[in-house]
DNA sequence: CTATGGACCTGAATGC
DNA sequence: TGCATTCAGGTCCATA
């Protein structure tokens, strides 16, 4: 589930708490996507000086390094100061003197990394291809454009590829192309100045609003609070395949691209 | 180098 | 009720 709305609202949510905190001990589930890349021992003792987010993946500054979290797809965070059994589906916790930070995620497509710095090793791996922060001065109009030129795949493969823009996945690529007005089926070449432009916008707006609302919880997602996003309330073409345009009353499309669903309404996404 | 398809894993929903 | 199939928020990797 988690796209950039849904890790950041985790983010806000547990960051200010952690910060500072002593690592006191860690606990392992079963493996995830890859190993830690350390001995568990070698987090305790270490503070948590900050929490940044790249993309999709949560950065955990320690004293001696940095703590790479990836939610995957079922992955959620939960920090509280209770102390409880790990669960079936519980992989990974930190525990600190303010409190315990869990990783859920039942299908463990999720990750926890550790690395030196963020250019060495396995985060400089994993962070390396990404491309520019879409919320950031860094993502550019005139250069999203002059890129989307380079491409001659649909722009809802290029936007859920992540080289270019990270952070979009399937929900907020569908309902950024439909903010555009363009289908997610479109060459990304063929894609002018003027709606690279509106598609632009229409990334950030999204995913800002997302924010706004706590992200989308679709099935389970929750912040490190356990507070559910509502942003799902308001998607104009996500999960709506059939159900009317909110603007056009036209029938919700869907279609499989990639093995992913893409929804779009097809009198307002002419092109 | 670019584009596509499979792989990873579990649970919920659907269909016969 | 039971069992098989399909689908789900991601993304790495092998293959054309």
């Amino acid at each position: 589930m988690p796209e950039l709305p849904e890790v950041e609202v985790t983010r806000q949510s547990f960051a200010p708490a952690i910060s500072g905190a002593l690592i006191q001990d860690v606990k392992v589930g079963k493996p995830l996507r890859w190993p830690l890349g350390c001995a568990a021992s070698v987090l305790v003792g270490q503070r948590v000086l900050a929490v940044r987010r790249r993309g999709k993946y949560l950065l955990l500054d320690l004293d001696g390094g940095v703590l790479l979290i990836h939610l995957g797809m079922s992955g959620s965070l939960r920090f509280t100061e209770q102390v409880a059994p790990m669960g079936a589906h519980d992989h990974f916790e930190l525990v600190t003197n303010r409190g315990s930070l869990r990783l859920h995620d039942p299908r463990r497509f999720g990750a926890v990394v550790f690395s030196h710095t963020d250019d060495s090793g396995m985060a400089a791996k994993l962070l390396g291809k990404l491309g520019v922060e879409p919320l950031s001065d860094q993502f550019d109009p005139v250069r999203f454009a002059l890129d989307l030129k380079k491409r001659r795949t649909a722009i809802k493969q290029v936007l859920l590829g992540g080289d270019l823009v990270v952070g979009v996945g399937n929900i907020y690529a569908c309902e950024a192309l439909y903010r555009a007005g363009i289908r997610p089926t479109a060459r990304a070449d063929r894609i002018g100045r003027l709606r690279a432009g509106r598609l632009h916008l229409a990334i950030r707006e999204v995913l800002a609003r997302a924010v706004q609302q706590g992200g989308s919880t679709l099935r389970d997602f929750s912040s490190a609070n356990g507070e559910s996003g509502h942003f799902q309330l308001e998607a104009a073409v996500y999960g709506r395949a059939g159900q009317a345009c909110r603007v056009c009353a036209t029938p919700i499309a869907s279609l499989r691209q990639g093995q992913r669903s893409s929804f779009f309404c097809p009198k307002c996404q002419r092109n």
